[in-house]
Order: structure tokens, then C-alpha cells, then sequence
DNA sequence: GACGATAGCCCTT
DNA sequence: AAGGGCTATCGTC
């Protein structure tokens, strides 16, 4: 079992990364007690760019068999979701033909695997919804990628 | 049975 | 127009 660890400026946390067979468990921690950079997995560098703004599309496989049935559903299909979109709890239900919406926003708290399993790009239809994180970090995430975007795009623009 | 990271309706101010 | 109460819905614990 591997631990990667790195600081991110945006999120002012660290970001611990856990990998087994494969992708473990991500988790953000606040206070590092002295903690040192520790970077191996190619994952762990798709995030770092991630947070330094840059689009990124993450490749790893991914642990959730320890979970139930339709948690697991919801999971994949919030890995779906692109880069700068969202999409509603009650969307994503229809998606994998359910009417629980709730349910959705349940198994989304369990995500194991923040940013890789993109679940701050769920929200409520008329608002922003929860985030097992505190809403904060989910506004901060959305707004990252929006710049990201719209950046781009004015690269686009350029030439 | 109760409880949600929901949503929609209906009522009041 | 904004906010509160009520209810349908359904997977977990």
C-alpha cells in the first residue's frame, strides 16, 4: 500500500492518496503534521495539475467494490460527468433509471474518491447542494473550473 | 421505521 | 419574490 501526499494552494490542505491495487481512498487534511511531499503514482500527478488549473481527465482505476450496488452505480455515472459540467441529483438519478434522488445525494457523500469521482459537479437543482466536505470546497472546485474553462477558451480565441 | 448532499407544490408575507 | 411546511420517493442503517 502506497501513500502519496502533496499540498494544494487552491484547497490550503494537504492531499492524501491512497492506492492498494488501485485507487484507494483520497482525503484532505488541514494541519500537516510535518508532512513531506511524497509523489509515485501517476494519478497523484494528474491531481496536482489538476489543482494548479490545469483540465484534466483522470485515467485510474478505481476501489469501490466494498460498496453497495447502487452506490457504485451512482459512482460511475458522477465519473462520467466532463470536465466544467454539472449536473442535477435528480438527473443523475434518471440516468441510472431511478427515482431516488436522495439516495443519489446519500451515496454521493460516501465517495471515497474525491476529484477523481467528481461528485462536487452534483448539485441541487435550484442551488448548490451539500458536499461531505463542506460547501465551501465544492464552490471552490466549481470555480476552479470554470476558469479553467473559460481561459481556454479565450486561448481559443487567440489565434 | 427513520433519515437524507432532493424536488415540487401550495401557502403566506 | 422569497421562504416555510408538506409530501413523494427510495436506498441505507
Amino acid at each position: 500500500m502506497i501513500v502519496d501526499i502533496f499540498f494544494s494552494k487552491v484547497l490550503n490542505h494537504y492531499v492524501e492518496i491512497e492506492y492498494g491495487d488501485a485507487l484507494r481512498s483520497i482525503r484532505f487534511v488541514r494541519i500537516g503534521k510535518n508532512l513531506k511531499q511524497q509523489i509515485s503514482h501517476k494519478t497523484s500527478y494528474e491531481m496536482m495539475r489538476y489543482f494548479e488549473g490545469e483540465i484534466v481527465e483522470f485515467s485510474s482505476d478505481v476501489e469501490i467494490h466494498h460498496l453497495s450496488p447502487f452506490e457504485q452505480k451512482v459512482l460511475e455515472e458522477t465519473r462520467k460527468i466532463k470536465y466544467g459540467k454539472t449536473l442535477t441529483y435528480s438527473e443523475l438519478a434518471g440516468k441510472i433509471d431511478s427515482r431516488a434522488v436522495r439516495a443519489v445525494g446519500n451515496a454521493l457523500g460516501k465517495n471515497p474518491l474525491p476529484i477523481v469521482i467528481p461528485c462536487h459537479r452534483v448539485v441541487a437543482k435550484n442551488g448548490m447542494g451539500g458536499y461531505s466536505l463542506g460547501v465551501e470546497m465544492k464552490i471552490r472546485l466549481l470555480e476552479l473550473e470554470k476558469k479553467a474553462i473559460t481561459f481556454n477558451i479565450s486561448r481559443m480565441n487567440e489565434r
